[in-house]
DNA sequence: GCGTCCGCTTGATCTGCATCAACGCGGCCT
DNA sequence: AGGCCGCGTTGATGCAGATCAAGCGGACGC
């Protein structure tokens, strides 16, 4: 029902997709590659607050503007929909706002796992639950076959952002799971997980799901 | 319209209001008090997630459980629905589903701030940024009447376990503030803000609103 | 072919906050 | 009244991670 609607539109490593307070013309879904929502305050200081995988949603509906920036971690493929003509189309499909709602709920619950993490973990913990979120994620996508191999969608620099550290200590901590055989490194962006019960343990989540 | 299927509860200060995991037989609005939402790793350290003042709601629409536990901060006052039948008022009510998305969506920009907060501030600037915070909320309470007086609704531990620090920067920080003649504590729990540009200075957030 | 830039690693040092520890105050129970 | 307990303050010390600094390798432009 959204083809009526639907523009494709690609966007650059680096670009930005949207600013924050622009207005929002546009929900999008992405269709390939990984965009990162990121709040910055006004020294340079910048903090991640989420991290667009494909199938996932870009902009709320009911909104006109957003708080944040949208950026592309990785080359991006989009797939937009004119804002006014969607929200013409919640009106009409109740089902369709269930499924927003259910959305933003799963949203929210993530970025409440995010400040257990970002609050509370060490930087190793940090960087373990980070790499096994990928692990997960990434096994979801069709595109990338089985194995435990993992690609680094974002560079020391944006994981630091994203999990509040330092791109040193992010590297650090990386080197120290390499040197303790819980990752192999293929080249610095893809490694594989030798020991996932490892990498689960120093998560610091543990007697949970 | 919600009127037939409301009961009224009270929980004392300290008594959990939800558990983790435990089914959602209810949705409910504050009514008086605080309450806080907690995620807790398994070694015992926990973060606080959210923070609800009267009129805040809890419960999700479409969730049989939570993934965090609901405390009372203070003594709480809350008024009860019973879930299906307020789910059932939903799908007859479209009005009421947009306005708990646009609940969902206020939560998450919420959670969001916060994790810039957790992830890059330093412990003035968490302190600042909450007591900051606490001044907005009171000054729209019809309770409080107005001057900048702030009663704070947690126990050190507790507003450290909100801003991600340990009680005893907290307990340091807020008495440096209080050198600093930014505050004037009429007790442990009161203190009027004197200097209120000096707060939104130290709160790190320049330039913007 | 050579310089340059970007992303990354690794080492040395610094520092902000955690941790450990002692004590003060007020409320409550007996 | 006396003792205890929960909450808060303040001081001394320790340490994880930030900051500062140097160098490496690959991609790219000229």
């Amino acid at each position: 029902m959204l083809e009526g609607i639907k523009t494709y539109r690609t966007v650059a490593v680096g670009q930005t997709i949207l600013r924050r307070g622009d207005p929002l013309n546009y929900v999008a879904s992405v269709v390939a590659g990984v965009a990162t929502l990121e709040k910055s305050m006004s020294d340079g200081r910048t903090q991640m607050v989420g991290l667009l995988f494909p199938s996932d949603f870009i902009g709320r509906p009911g909104r006109r503007e957003i708080d944040f920036d949208v950026i592309a971690a990785t080359d991006v493929t989009l797939c937009c929909f004119d804002r006014v003509a969607f929200e013409r189309l919640i009106g009409t499909t109740p089902h369709l706002a269930e499924r927003l709602l259910e959305m933003a709920l799963d949203e929210l619950d993530a970025a409440r796992e995010w400040m257990v993490l970002l609050g509370r973990k060490t930087a190793r913990e940090k960087i373990a639950t980070f790499v096994h979120m990928l692990l997960r994620r990434q096994r979801l996508e069709p595109a990338v076959e089985a194995g435990s191999v993992v690609v680094l969608p974002l560079t020391r620099e944006a994981i630091a952002r994203y999990i509040g550290l330092t791109l040193e200590t992010v590297s650090r901590q990386l080197s120290m799971m390499k040197k303790e055989d819980i990752l192999r490194f293929e080249d610095n962006r893809r490694f594989e997980v030798i020991d996932v019960a490892a990498l689960r343990r120093a998560t610091g989540d543990m007697g949970e799901n």
